[in-house]
Formats: C-alpha cells, sequence, structure tokens
DNA sequence: GAGTGGTCTAGACCACAAG
DNA sequence: TTGTGGTCTAGACCACTCA
C-alpha cells in the first residue's frame, strides 16, 4: 500500500471498525487531520470522500463528518463481492458444485451481450452453491478465452475471481447489473433445491475490466426466500 | 450552478448523451479539457471522476477517458429515483391511489428503525402505483412529523420527495436499501392486483437527509413479474 | 467570530501506454 | 520519448454551523 490517502482511508475505517469513533459522533477535523497524518489537506479530502461513499460517513459543512451506523447492515450481495468472498465472511456451510466448464463459440444472445467477434470462443461456467446443506444459487458465466485462456473444474471449485484477479493479473473494475424475477427453468429444476418455488430471482451482471473491456457475463439464479440484496445510494446531484 | 466542476461535468454530459463522442472513443485529454473550460486541472479531474461514477466514461492510464455505452442500461428504479420521476422518465400510463395519510405514534419495529424518542409522531402513508391500468406497487412511507411539519393527499398524489425538496428545502442526501422476496400479505391482496402471484418482491429504504438524520423509511412492495432494478457499481479498493 | 467542510489553483512528480 | 491519467502539495477564498 503506497497511496497515501488510501492509508488514511484504512486507518479510519480500522478506527470506526473497533469503536474508536461511535455513530453520531465527528471525525477529528480535516485540519487536525492533516496534521495527525503529516499530509495536505486535499489528501486527506481524498480519503474522507471514499469514506463517505462506502458509507462510514456523512460530511456536514460547518460540523464535521459525522459517523454513520454502517454496522447495521451487512453487504451479503452488494457490489462486486464474489462468492467465495461471501462464504468467508458469513463464515457459513458453504459448497460449490461444478456442473459443467466448456469452451463455446460465442452464439446468439450471449454473443450480442459480450460484443464479441465472429469466432470468438467463450468458457461457459455452470455452477451450483449450497448452502446449508440446500442448493441455493445457480451460477452460469460466460468469459472470454482471448482473456481467460485457461479455466479448469478446480479453479471453478475455489474463485474464479481470484484466479482472474491474482493469477492473471487482470483488474476487474466495474459492472453493471439486473435484477428481475422469472419464472423457474428446467434448468433451475435439475440443479437447485426449490422446495416448491415457482420463481427464482435472477441478476444478471456484465462485468468490465479497468481497461473498459467487458469480459464477462454472470447470470446468477436465486431461490427467492434466500435472497437478499443491500444497497447503499448516494444521491447524485443534477 | 456555480460549481466549475458541475458544469463541465453537465457539459461532458449532454455531449455524451448528443453522440458527439461515442463509445469506445476518449474524451480529450484532462490538460486539453484545463485549456478548454479554462480551468485547473484538478477541477477537471473533479468533473471526470463524477462521470465515472455515474457510468459515463471509464479512466485507463495513459490511454485516456473511455466513453462507455451508458445508454444501453436505463436506469428505472436505481438509486434514490422517485416514482414521479420514473414516470416522467418511461412517459407510460401512471396513476397513483392515495389509501391513507395519517399521524401516529412511533411504536415497534418502525419506531426502532427510524430511531424515534417516544412521542416522536410519524406520518403513515400508504399508496397503490397503477402501471397500464394495473396496481402494481404498493408503497408504504414512514416520515417524521418533526420535520415534515405539513402532509396532505394532495401532496401524497403528486411527489412526496418534490414538496420535501422543492417545497421543505430539505436535502435528500443518501438511502440504505434492502431487496427481499416475500410471501403476500392480505394488505397485498387487497391493494394490489397481483394477478395470482403469492409473492412479493420488497425494497425497504432507509432515506438519510444530507446532515445524517433519518428521516424516512419506506417499503415499496413489487409485483414480481414487473420488478427489474438496475445497479452499476464499480469495485472498491481495499 | 472561530471552526468546519467545499471549491479552486498552479504547480510537481510518478506510473503506465503506445509509437 | 511523448502523452496520458494518478497522486500530492501548500496555499487561497467561500459557505455554513454554532456558540
Amino acid at each position: 500500500m503506497k497511496n497515501k490517502f488510501l492509508l488514511i482511508y484504512n486507518d479510519l475505517v480500522r478506527a470506526i471498525q473497533q469503536g474508536k469513533f461511535h455513530p453520531g459522533e465527528t471525525l477529528p477535523s480535516e485540519h487536525e487531520l492533516t496534521d495527525q497524518f503529516d499530509t495536505s489537506r486535499e489528501t486527506v479530502r481524498k480519503a474522507l470522500n471514499l469514506l463517505a461513499q462506502n458509507g462510514y460517513i456523512q460530511k456536514v459543512r460547518g460540523k464535521g463528518s459525522v459517523i454513520l451506523d454502517h454496522g447495521k447492515f451487512e453487504f451479503p450481495v452488494s457490489g462486486l463481492t464474489s462468492f467465495k468472498e461471501l462464504s468467508n465472511q458469513l463464515g457459513q456451510d458453504f459448497h460449490t458444485i461444478v456442473h459443467e466448464v466448456t469452451l463455446d463459440d460465442a452464439t446468439g444472445e450471449i454473443k450480442k451481450q459480450l460484443q464479441c467477434r465472429s469466432g470468438q470462443k467463450l468458457w461457459r461456467v455452470v455452477r451450483s452453491r449450497q448452502i446449508g446443506g440446500e442448493r441455493i444459487i445457480l451460477d452460469k458465466d460466460f468469459l472470454r478465452k482471448d482473456l481467460v485462456p485457461n479455466l479448469t473444474k478446480s479453479i471453478a471449485e475455489q474463485s474464479i475471481y481470484d484466479y482472474i484477479e491474482n493469477e492473471l493479473g487482470l483488474d476487474i473494475s466495474f459492472a453493471k447489473k439486473e435484477i428481475v424475477v422469472e419464472p423457474v427453468t428446467d434448468e433451475d429444476e435439475e440443479l437447485l433445491d426449490l422446495n416448491g418455488h415457482r420463481q427464482v430471482v435472477v441478476i444478471r451482471s456484465y462485468v468490465y475490466l479497468a481497461d473498459a473491456t467487458l469480459f464477462q457475463f454472470t447470470e446468477s439464479r436465486h431461490r427467492p426466500d434466500k435472497f437478499q440484496f443491500v444497497d447503499f445510494a448516494r444521491r447524485t446531484k443534477a
């Protein structure tokens, strides 16, 4: 970690999580933090803006940076968290079942969605996620072969994100998601323990790298009674 | 509009929406924009960071600010958009039916969620949202009476957000949301055209003002076949 | 009036991409 | 090597809150 503003950010997050500051209280002023961290005010402000973006504080002009009650909300399925990170956080009884790791030609809808040229090869990965003995989530991933040359069942059993970021060194940057509810398919029936449910919650994600190339499309199908999505949204100014 | 960086932001958004820049192309460099807008580079960067946050561009070191295909995704229920704004955007056949505008004592779960003192009065508003002749959404709002002294059926028929922001001058700033799927209640049966559906998608929102006071709790219950949520998420750095 | 955060400046040096 | 964005600085002035 070499970025000064990230150091400050992490310091403050830790301090808040350790309860050194309590919800409703204010952080030290920007001027004080500037002195404490021996830096410039703009750098402190960069760190504070990150804290605000992530729901730790709310900056109030004339008053200070107010600590928010961040802990009240966990973020189990929010943002770009991968399933592996999730299971670590929740520490429950998780298991991944890999049904398919194949290499196909890009066709039809998927091809259009991934903006592929003709002849582009795509990895197709199908996995069930088992939680507490029940298969709750069906994940169907499509990844561009030119960006991810090798993919094995064992990688899919661990974390594909881990592999992509740490082994391949690709930088996953942002995603667009759509959440809808749809009737169950035959595939859902086969690969999930639906418990009589006739609909699933479907999260379709388009995942981009830091250089703005779209490289993955994921369809994540959740049994509705186990689905939760948490979101923290700041209002965009006109 | 007096903020220079917002001026630049709005200029660039307009230019992108008008197709003066196309997806995949890059914006003029920060140095060029600094000259064009006769400002400092940090101010240009503030505007560009806003564009990136809102999914218009992706900044790539060494290359430039790449235009993203923003238009492919509409944002019908994302963020803090109110129902009124929605109907304007979609230009469909919308109608709001107000069932209840009452003043209650804060009690039980709601009281805890809004962090109220004893004796705090709360507005309780119940509305159905009719789209294309069908009652699709049931909105139940709870607002703090001390912050919103007057609320009428006619305000509830228009936009409560409008009233709060433009009439009362309160500054709605951010919200925490939870999305889950739940079985229908008797109230849902009565106030929605469920069309046989046995479950609804429930969005619970906690809405905060700019000074970090929590002032509203909303439960928005959607018929699943008409529900859609769209999200643009940037990865948070460690 | 003192203290807070919000905006803006004019420079500097660094890391990365592409020719 | 040139041009790009990323970080950082040391100041300035403004808008707001609160005593």
